[in-house]
DNA sequence: ATTGGGGTTCATGTGATGCG
DNA sequence: CGCATCACATGAACCCCAAT
């Protein structure tokens, strides 16, 4: 393994998630992590005054990442009392890399190359959770397709080739939803491909750049000629 | 040296709550 | 109901630090 990376996960991710926990803002998340909070109960445990805290728990109310929980019953007026958003766990989480690495390591040795892509592609197509309308057209569909894409982390964008309805899309995929797996088990760009073919009800073929620390992806969706489920050989 | 951004404190005002 | 107290919101000012 290089410098730059552990466990699959770039230094510079590790680095990024240490200078916000390291920040107030940070710290204030960390806190709320335990257990509900309140703003003057943040503000004894952190050091500041609570006109320090309150910013901080604002903006993260916004972004989302904070919820606030109900009252608790003070002297006088009840105190909002804070809670981290279910969702914001997902910020401190560095065991789901390393687990995917070593189930899909195990997976391997146990089940053989090729029923192992088998349940690749199964877990592709069922990521598909709402497969687009078969009537629609291939753009609509490819849409719809690369909206998912980005709902689970990709940056993706639509190329068109070819006229008129039997054209041909290429989706490229400047950031790969599972960029971090992916350079440890190639064999997972055939979840992709499988999740596109499935959710555009249409053909898919995957080609992955695998240079550098960010793998790019470029999906070739085609309308489907037939009802045969496309199934690529690759060599891995 | 300057500049800009982030973070904090302080001052002040508003609204909610409990008590007499 | 009026007052006191407390939580909360807002704006101005200051400090620190990194970038230029």
């Amino acid at each position: 393994m290089s410098g730059t990376e552990r466990d699959g996960r770039p230094v510079a991710l590790t680095r990024w998630r240490k200078a916000l926990l390291t920040s107030t803002r940070g710290q204030i998340i960390d806190r709320l992590r335990s257990a509900d909070r309140t703003v003057e109960e943040l503000a004894t445990a952190l050091g500041v005054t609570d006109n320090a805290i309150r910013p901080h728990v604002q903006q993260l109310e916004r972004q989302g990442l904070v919820l606030r929980t109900g009252a608790r019953p003070g002297a006088r007026r009840p105190a909002v009392t804070y809670k981290l958003a279910p969702g914001a766990e997902l910020l401190f989480s560095e065991g789901y890399v390393p687990f995917l690495d070593q189930l899909l390591d195990v997976l391997g040795g146990t089940l053989g190359r090729d029923d192992l892509n088998d349940v690749i592609r199964t877990t592709g197509r069922r990521l598909a959770a709402r497969p687009a309308d078969r009537d629609a057209p291939l753009a609509a569909r490819v849409q719809a397709t690369v909206a998912l894409l980005k709902e689970l982390g990709g940056v993706m964008e639509i190329e068109k080739r070819g006229n008129g309805g039997n054209g041909t899309y290429v989706i490229h995929g400047s950031s790969c939803p599972f960029a971090a797996i992916v350079r440890l088990h190639p064999e997972v760009c055939l979840a992709i491909e499988s999740l596109v073919a499935e959710m555009a009800g249409a053909r898919a073929h995957a080609r992955c750049e695998r240079l550098g620390d960010a793998p790019r992806c470029h999906i070739e969706v085609s309308p489907r000629p037939s009802r045969n489920r496309p199934r690529a050989a690759r060599p891995w």
